[in-house]
DNA sequence: TGTACATCAGTGAACGCGCGTTCACTGATGTAC
DNA sequence: TGTACATCAGTGAACGCGCGTTCACTGATGTAC
């Protein structure tokens, strides 16, 4: 077998990227040291040099982690208001469950989203871009031409999602609940004001 | 004079803060030392602890600055659309002016919103609420009961306004132009929305 | 299959450095008489 | 107003500690024959 010591260095790697996120929910992964991401993925300092250049490098690897992970996200909130009309509801579910059960990688991405490193600031402008991008083409397939401005609409709807996403992380049982009719009827007003009166 | 004394402590403190916000613009307050920030100021690291016990207390003072202008905003927007009824171009517009003006503090602002530390995502957050609270006032006032669940449409403004302002921080010339349009627009939505047909 | 050599993820010790915190101190400012 | 004492913001040296980075190394895995 040619590939044994690539499996276990890909493990290794692997339990950094989840040692990062689980440090950086504690205090944010700048305060992060090279040294304590190494000690909890169980291995000494220098071993780290063998994945990752800079403590940069890792935190771009875990944003690669996030990107990946949204784009289920998409897939999925697709999947579930295909020929439905209920898009508005399917968007927000499938976002609060992925919120949920990604506690982490989202916690990392809105925490770095209004960061002050250009680099994961921009790196995360990108991905909302794509997904308010794929946003407005759902948007254009299910309302037609009756919407105008779909884009807009999109990044409205963007930042409420992502603004209230970011409270589901700290909010539990009935603020849940709250917080999933504050985010649908938050949507439906501006579909409502998209699709008003020409 | 008994007071000389009380003034140039006053006048130190207001450097340390100073000086948290413009290192905290380079790399997040988090990873500002208690060092770099009484270098900043001008004074030993031991003299820091003469107006501070900790950073987080330091941390705090920051944002008890950023709550004070944010209020000065709020007077600002309302007394530009008093009697009139442009209430969504008045409070774009003093929003992207003190976005400019208050650069450093609004940065500070939107980079612990959604960050680690509880103590001051709590902070944030109840200003945020405070924010909402008023701009549900004024709506009320401004179109009366024709708008339903004011504080819904508050909290969406809310979201839209904060999320595209961190923008306004990053973007210059022409895209602040496009950037003012998209925001007027988004809130136009919202409403038109919420003043739908019953 | 067995042997001899190459690769390379991870080790452990060492380095110089900036960190937060403490301490006894200084000297300008404030107060009491 | 002048003097004697109290206050206290800021000093500068010292401390132990965790940091990022380097280095020669080890030993399991991979490759060539």
């Amino acid at each position: 077998m040619a590939n044994k010591r690539k499996e276990t260095k890909e493990k290794t790697r692997r339990k950094l990227i989840q040692a990062s996120l689980g440090l950086s929910a504690k205090k944010g992964f700048t305060a992060v040291s090279l040294r304590e991401v190494a000690g909890a993925a169980g291995i000494t300092p220098a071993a780290f040099y063998r994945h990752f250049k800079t403590m940069d490098e890792l935190g771009i690897a875990v944003l690669d982690e996030v990107a990946l992970s949204l784009r289920t996200l998409l897939r999925d909130s697709r999947e579930r208001f295909r020929g439905s009309e209920k898009i508005v509801e399917a968007t927000v579910d499938s976002f609060l469950e992925y919120v949920a059960e990604h506690r982490l990688l989202f916690h990392f991405f809105v925490s770095e989203w209004q960061g002050s490193s250009e680099l994961y600031r921009g790196f995360i402008q990108d991905e909302l871009a794509l997904f308010t991008k794929d946003l407005t083409e759902d948007l254009e397939r299910n309302h037609g031409k009756k919407l105008k401005a779909a884009a807009l609409v999109a990044e409205a709807m963007a930042a409420v999602v992502f603004t209230m996403g970011a409270q589901a992380l700290w909010v539990k049982g009935k603020g849940q609940v709250i917080l999933r009719t504050k985010m649908i009827d938050s949507l439906r007003l501006i579909l409502a004001g998209a699709l008003g009166e020409t």
